[in-house]
RNA sequence: GGGGAGGUAGCGAAGCGGCCAAACGCAUCAGACUGUAAAUCUGACGCCCCUCGGGCUUCGAAGGUUCGAAUCCUUCCCUCCCCA
């Protein structure tokens, strides 16, 4: 049936912590493969220590894509995303090498691999006057608005979730038709390649001590200083500097917050996050789950036709 | 030996006569997610039937007061702190 099978295309998911990045290391040295992160934090250029980005070394071993691309002050999407990690699949399959995507970003690998709506970027003057009603109206009102031009979105989306509605009000006021109409066309997903998404699911008390263990590298790594000098550089606010980590580091820059308690918040959001995580990849995607590294190691190299360890 | 504080659901911690199966936080579990996603949001969380809802057993123990007690009284057990 299949004359020419399509080249493989290994993803590596699962939560924080979980291995993914030193399994993918390991595979793309044995098998000439290139690592495609997927992480919607460390796409940023100076956000290093908090979004455990892979160190020079690493980097010099193995080429690593879709990391240091844009600005932390840029403006970025799941559909940037998608275009440049499609546009570097693309270049590491014509080196006739293997691409690994590597990452926990739920929804960018969904871009990736699946393609989002054809719909329209976001329209931050747009998102600012929906979120001022919001503030003086509530939240009630938006979704109001929202039930009103797109019943079916309405009812889907909770009330209090505000980004969601700001977004499918976005969408609406932009092309004129609603976002669940826009859901329907469907989205283009990526062709060409054999897609198979290792999973990687540690039990709880090991994230967790893996989760502690790297909050704690990240502060005695520099994270507060990363912090304070990523905030001095910008005295507007960094949008990405709300994410775990650099959150509470901004806090605790601002002498709002001690570093213990900030430590304690870091390793209790992570874990949630964590949780998040698995919810997504269990839902949103079709992953091989792996009991361990080595597991998930193995797996691969049967399909490189690698040698077993 | 004397004085003080306290024992509440897995943990922490409110409650201090009815609106209490008991706020809230943590932990845990389950879920949503299509251009801010390490974001945003939802639900469960004594036990049982499980849909609304209903039933059952709880607030250290045992008695008691009361129409009614986690909440008041008595005794007992146990923790912690201070003085000896």
């Amino acid at each position: 049936m299949e004359a020419v099978s399509a080249p493989l295309l290994i993803g590596i998911v699962g939560p924080t912590a979980s291995g993914k990045s030193a399994l993918g290391l390991r595979l793309a040295r044995a098998a000439g493969g290139e690592i495609v992160s997927c992480d919607s934090l460390q796409v940023y250029r100076g956000l290093d220590v908090g979004s455990a980005k892979p160190t020079r070394e690493e980097r010099a071993l193995v080429p690593h894509h879709l990391v240091d691309v844009i600005g932390p002050d840029e403006p970025f999407t799941a559909a940037e995303y998608a275009r440049r990690a499609r546009a570097a699949i693309a270049g590491i399959a014509a080196r006739g090498r293997v691409p690994l995507v590597v990452g926990g970003s739920g929804l960018y690998l969904r871009a990736l691999l699946s393609g989002l709506f054809a719909g329209p970027s976001r329209d931050d003057a747009l998102r600012a006057r929906l979120e001022r009603i919001a503030a003086r109206k509530g939240d009630a009102r938006l979704h109001g608005l929202l039930r009103r031009v797109d019943p079916e979105a309405a009812a889907r989306i909770e009330v209090r979730d505000r980004v969601r509605v700001v977004r499918a009000l976005e969408v609406f006021r932009a092309t004129g038709r609603p976002l669940s109409l826009h859901h329907r066309a469907g989205a283009d997903a990526l062709t060409g390649f054999d897609v198979r998404l290792l999973g990687l699911n540690p039990p709880r008390e090991a994230l967790r001590a893996a989760v502690e263990r790297r909050t704690d590298a990240m502060l005695a790594g520099g994270l507060l200083e990363e912090t304070r000098a990523l905030l001095a550089a910008h005295p507007g606010g960094l949008a990405p500097l709300n994410a775990i980590g650099y959150r509470q580091a901004v806090a605790v820059a601002r002498g709002e917050r001690e570093v213990a308690a900030a430590r304690r918040d870091m390793v209790k959001e992570t874990m949630r996050y964590a949780k998040r995580q698995m919810t997504w990849f269990r839902h949103q995607a079709r992953v091989e789950w792996c009991a361990t590294a080595d597991e998930a190691y193995a797996r691969a190299a049967s399909w490189l036709a690698l040698p077993p360890a």
